[in-house]
RNA sequence: GCGCCCGUAGCUCAAUAGGAUAGAGCAUCGGAUUUCUAAUCCGAGGGCUGUGGGUUCGACUCCCACCGGGCGCGCCA
């Protein structure tokens, strides 16, 4: 039941022995070479000359008389002091039997040991339909949800909703001039209003229930509920939205609450205590200039109202309080220059520094008909995250937006993600997947035995290795795109994997009624290689289909 | 003007904490199926990694300058 470490690990292990044994210690790297130079290989001899104060090609002649044993099939010198290593087949074929025995446990680690986090993403005014820039935040959210869970941390996920301010006021008075148009009541939204159509059918909904009620008048009271009939249904519709698109949150945090619970005021008395605010033209200052080389910002406005800052530096406050040890925030790149200021606040309430982590994606364009499209929720003219996901599919999207490294813009082509969603690269994966699934289906027609965990001893030829050495490696891309919170990483990995199994599948006959313990290797290969499709794909919310 | 991010094949993107001959897909051209799904596979062409310097055994990767694009520099969020 004991798992085998990561064939590079051991690797590397091995060598840091025999460098103990010769009385060196230093970092060295093991990693997979281009084609040709053997499945591992390590840069220790070269890294190794200042530490020897030897020639590279001397060292290496050294380390591998050491490094010789039954796991390797050859170890050999190459290029300017690289250590090569061709790995034994049963050393490779023990990563088969760990998938198997796993299962869909396969790549669960715990490097977190439980640590509780939050994460934090599509975060939005609730003014309008989500937009496809939420959708790629979702998209990335989600999946390091799932793989912070994998690596053993108690993870929580939050949308925060800003459901305080102008924008809200705003949003309230165009409901009501929809509202009033129904009953032949002309007013005019204003500039920086919401134009946007669903405000219409918003309106005629509420018209349904309560009648006249509010026909031409307007004050406090009625703008109080107009507000929060607004807002309600605006929440509704963003639900709808995250569960077409497959996603689901822990909690909803609304923006308002921290004012109505005094977080705001008990924070502000925080400040003030430490000597951090200050008044100045009727605003109250928060003194970033005392922790980080910015300008001071405003926390409470001249009306008395709080500005996003200071909002935000509370629900910070209040995820803190509910004993999250780091919580990560993922933002538009538009949000950046908040950064340092929410970093200095922070500070100011004394957390560590490594509480907040803030991941920033680049925007997302679109393109259609070979035009860019700018999109403005006010103007009420853009393409929704509905739109495209009635176009292209969730799966289609989910794996296009997980495709590209957050870093990066994405340049969403619509017209090209309609017309040819075939060559979307979520296909070529999920065929894979497919395609196993009716080999045992076929197999079963030509009565050949699936027997799982039997005669892996079998697996050995060229396209059987370099799939055996794609799945020694998932282990350590899960790892890898929760550290650099890139589910690139893992759609790269995924393409790969089903690249090779591909090959092997073209190459190799697995079904083969003359040969049933061969075909017996091949079909428990196959199943490896469709567990982790299956596992990987479900990390990105993509359904892995036994038919196409 | 200042700050952050990005620049790799015609297009969309990779390149594993500085490594070997910079790789895939799409598009173009040419092949592969009487047998497990051709949504696949094999092959060809296509590159001064934006430009110019620097650091070292070695740079797409790190440093400096510049060019081009995105974003930010509100008592907006």
């Amino acid at each position: 039941m004991e798992g085998i470490e990561l064939i590079r690990d051991m690797i590397k292990e091995k060598i840091k022995k025999v460098l103990e044994d010769l009385g060196k210690d230093y970092e060295f790297k093991v990693e997979i070479p281009p084609e040709n130079f053997g499945d591992f290989s390590s840069n220790v001899a070269m890294v190794g000359a200042k530490h020897f104060r030897r020639p590279p090609r001397e060292i290496a002649m050294d380390l591998i008389e050491n490094l010789k044993g039954d796991e390797f099939e050859s170890i050999e010198i190459a290029g300017p002091g690289f250590i090569n290593f061709r790995v034994s087949k049963s050393l490779l074929q023990k990563v088969v039997r760990k998938v198997l025995e796993e299962k869909e446990r396969f790549g669960k680690r715990d490097v977190g040991k439980g640590t509780r986090v939050q994460f934090e993403y599509a975060s939005a005014n609730p003014t309008g339909p989500l937009t496809v820039a939420h959708g790629r935040q979702i998209v990335i959210g989600d999946t390091l949800v799932k793989l912070y869970k994998e690596l053993g941390f108690d993870v929580k996920n939050e949308v925060y909703l800003n459901d305080a301010g102008r924008q809200i006021s705003l949003l309230a008075y165009s409901l009501w001039v929809r509202y009033n148009e129904l009953f032949g009541v002309k007013n005019e939204i204003p500039e920086d209003g919401y134009k946007g159509e669903y405000l219409i059918n918003v309106a005629k909904k509420l018209k349904d229930e309560v009648g006249d009620k509010y026909k031409g008048k307007w004050n406090d009271e009625i703008e109080e509920f107009f507000k929060r009939y607004a807002v309600n249904e605006m929440l509704n519709w963003m639900k709808s939205t995250f569960e077409r698109m497959g996603s689901k949150f822990d909690r909803y945090f609304s923006e308002k609450s921290l004012v109505e619970d005094g977080t705001v005021n008990k924070i502000i008395e925080y400040f003030r205590r430490k000597d951090l605010v200050y008044e100045k033209d009727g605003a109250l200052w928060f003194k970033v200039s005392e922790f980080i080389d910015e300008d001071d910002k405003v926390l409470v406005r001249k009306d008395g109202t709080p500005t996003y800052f200071m909002t935000d530096i509370a629900y910070h406050y209040n995820k803190r309080m509910r004993g999250f040890e780091k919580v990560y925030d993922i933002w538009g790149s538009d949000h950046h220059g908040h950064i340092p200021r929410m970093k200095a606040a922070m500070k100011a309430l004394g957390f560590p520094d490594d509480f907040l982590t803030v991941v920033l994606h680049q925007f997302v364009t679109l393109k259609k008909g070979g035009k860019k499209l700018r999109m403005s929720t006010r103007a009420g003219r853009f393409i929704t995250l509905d739109e495209l996901l009635e176009e292209v599919g969730r799966d289609a999207a989910r794996y296009f937006f997980a495709r590209i490294d957050p870093s990066k813009p994405l340049d969403f082509d619509i017209d090209l993600a309609v017309k040819q969603s075939s060559d979307n690269p979520v296909y070529y994966v999920q065929y894979a997947h497919a395609r196993i699934s009716s080999l045992f289906r076929q197999a079963r027609e030509k009565k050949i035995n699936f027997i799982e965990g039997e005669n892996l001893d079998l697996l050995g030829d060229e396209y059987e290795r370099s799939v055996m050495k794609q799945l020694d490696l998932f282990e350590d891309i899960l790892l890898e795109a929760a550290q650099y919170y890139s589910p690139a990483k893992l759609t790269s990995y995924l393409e790969e994997l089903a690249h090779v199994f591909h090959i092997f599948y073209t190459h190799d006959t697995i079904l083969d009624n003359s040969n049933f313990e061969m075909s017996n290797a091949r079909l428990n290969l196959s199943k490896a290689v469709q567990v982790v499709i299956k596992k990987g794909l479900n990390l990105l919310g993509v359904s892995a289909p036994e038919k196409m």
